[in-house]
DNA sequence: TGACTACATGTCGGATCTGACATAGTGTAG
DNA sequence: CTACACTATGTCAGATCCGACATGTAGTCA
């Protein structure tokens, strides 16, 4: 989204890293759930290039992205956009069930 | 992504309504894959917006997007990002649970 | 017919995101 | 300690996407 986001990102600029993503400062409901999604899927991301003992630099070379951005993503940082964290796990062969279950699941571990 | 994008919407510059995603020209997987969960959350926004009888002008407003952009959404339009059209399911008070059905749904045709 | 409503499509300036790069932290082996 | 591998963090130019607007299409009602 556009102009606004400004405000989110100047609230994340320094700050959470993981188990606040619920009653953070002023997170309207829509934007806590999306962290939270983008949570989801770094983790689910990070889980299945560990499993495949892929480093960063190597999923960076299959993605045609960077080490960093790897980082980034798995960081859950403002920067990265649901888009490119669900490309990514496309990349890596992620099935929508199994996408799915990602944004389900009870607790942000992931099945499968 | 990046460049190489350029292809993708060469390919999508004309063409493609409903029923194509699946084997079309040389989509690869994680391409046809991408492509086809961005409808069927174009489907599930265009449905939560009717089931609740919202123009896409008066969504647009909620949205704090503009018409045509809704209208692009929810034909699947290439210029639209899965980042927006979650945001916006978001926003409508859409569930992970409900997103999450909508995603792995068998055909998409969401529940809820 | 025209007037109106809803949706589709195309374009564009400007906001946002991305890959690349540099560099800093963290571990862990010799 | 040094050296090395892996990961984290910051920055930036350029690619991509956004809202806004104009305009087109399709339907309805008089």
């Amino acid at each position: 989204m556009p102009v606004r986001d400004a405000k989110r990102r100047r609230l994340e600029a320094k700050g959470w890293k993981v188990g606040n993503t619920q009653e953070f400062l002023r997170l309207s409901a829509e934007e806590a759930a999306y962290v939270d999604l983008k949570a989801r899927l770094a983790i689910g991301l990070r889980e299945r290039r560990r499993r495949r003992s892929l480093t960063q630099a190597d999923l960076a070379k299959r993605l045609q992205s960077s080490q960093s951005r790897i980082a980034k993503m798995e960081a859950g940082d403002p920067s990265v956009s649901l888009d490119l964290l669900v490309r990514s796990l496309l990349i890596l062969g992620t099935s929508r069930r199994e996408l799915s279950r990602l944004i389900s699941a009870r607790s942000p571990v992931p099945a499968a």
